[in-house]
DNA sequence: CAATAGATGTCGTTC
DNA sequence: GAACGACGTCTATTG
């Protein structure tokens, strides 16, 4: 680790270059103007920012607000920090698509790197999947008599999260969506249901599953002869419980 | 602007109290726990990352690698630091949707805080708004005769990026797509072309604008008598000669 | 590599 | 606040 408050460009410059060749994290902080040309362009005036530099090639530029960064780089990029007339120029680059991303810093607060130890991945539940999941496995949540039969069952046009056959052996094209459904889900779970019931020969129905829906998408639906089923979200507060209790950590009991 | 490098839990809890506060920008570095409940849920074992939170409420928390942070919360939470059992808790809670965020830290490397001032917002080119410009400016691009009347035209079921009529009066609704058109452009196209036609009563032609599209989208376009007509990307190149020369930045000679 | 869809998406805009 | 769509989306997954 090394941490440099009020550095020269020269000794930011040193620390950068190092961080990047030991593959460690690096943070900067201080005035500077971003340029980015790429899939798109933009100009960022001089202001102080905060830029965080990844090892695996991530460059990240915070403004003061947001949880976006206002510029990056993604991950797979090549950065390297040199002296320029102004000041210090942190460059990163990447082909295709073809990416430039420059932060000129004309005064700097803090210089740091940081070698980090994580093995760690993020266990998390509540996703669409775990929605899937739960009525795979509890089909009467659906309707009663449904057979679910597949999963991301293809079609021409995209994959059906969920395929089956009702009570009567018509098909049933199932889409689920973990929040709230909007008009983007209906049109999508259209264009499974028309290219499969063609292909098959018989009637497939279609069913929007989630905890709610938009009063648009439902017109929508009900307009098209699709259904919708409301489901609960998955079961986070069972999680809840998980992560405050049987897990243990103390400090973590009031959470 | 405070440094604390190593600090104990008592001065980072003050640090970052203080920062909070005084509206600063805080930085941690060090070995975490984080929990998380709301829309979902997750549990990520202990691990050395960096913690930012932004005096808007933001907080995020990073490994080293990949762009977007593991963990975090959007602007508008509040955050406090704590001293627990274990080590320096740092909470940050919103309600609606009710969200809460714990990170547990067992050591830290790094503590500080930072006033920015940043007056700058980003000046950003080559987005889909400018393909429509460009649209608009030179409707010939589309077609010759194309006569373009009404941008963002409300219909029952979403908004057409762009109405007019053709040389023969039919309707025109175009969809633009900055990138690469894909499946999800062709249904919203679709959607909007149908409700449209009916409501009008007339023929309504869609017509999908983009640089490129994949085949299945163009295969599907044509399925449903769709249109597609290939427009380059906004100019960037433009741009790149502005930010380059007519801004004339020193440094930014190479860029 | 292309394509497809999810995401604790986030963000702006409009109603 | 709800809804809708863009995003330099990013990211995982599959062919």
């Amino acid at each position: 680790m090394r941490v440099l408050t009020k550095p020269s460009f020269e000794d930011a410059k040193e620390l950068v270059n190092a961080a990047i060749r030991n593959k460690q994290l690096t943070m900067l902080v201080g005035s500077c103007v971003v340029n980015y040309v790429g899939r798109a362009g933009s100009v960022l005036p001089e202001g102080e920012r905060v830029v965080m530099l990844k090892p695996d090639g991530t460059l990240l530029v915070h403004q003061m607000k947001k949880r976006e960064p206002v510029n990056w780089n993604p991950p797979g990029c090549e950065a390297s920090a040199r002296l320029g007339e102004e000041g210090l120029q942190l460059i990163s680059t990447r082909e295709r698509p073809k990416e430039k991303l420059l932060v000129l810093f004309r005064s700097l607060k803090l210089a740091a790197s940081f070698e980090l130890v994580d093995q760690e991945e993020l266990y998390l539940v509540g996703s669409e999947r775990d929605l899937i999941n739960v009525a795979f496995n509890e089909p009467s949540l659906i309707e009663p008599g449904f057979k679910p039969l597949e999963r991301e069952k293809q079609t021409k046009y995209g994959m059906i999260d969920l395929y089956g056959v009702d009570r009567d052996g018509n098909g049933m094209a199932i889409e689920f969506k973990r929040g709230r459904a909007e008009l983007a889900g209906v049109s999508q779970l259209k264009r499974y249901v028309e290219e499969l019931s063609e292909r098959l020969g018989k009637r497939v129905r279609g069913i929007l599953v989630a905890p709610s829906i938009t009063s648009s998408a439902l017109k929508l639906l009900r307009e098209t002869q699709l259904e919708y089923v409301q489901i609960g979200r998955p079961p986070i507060y069972t999680f809840e419980r998980v992560v405050t209790r049987e897990r243990g950590q103390k400090g973590l009991s009031e959470f």
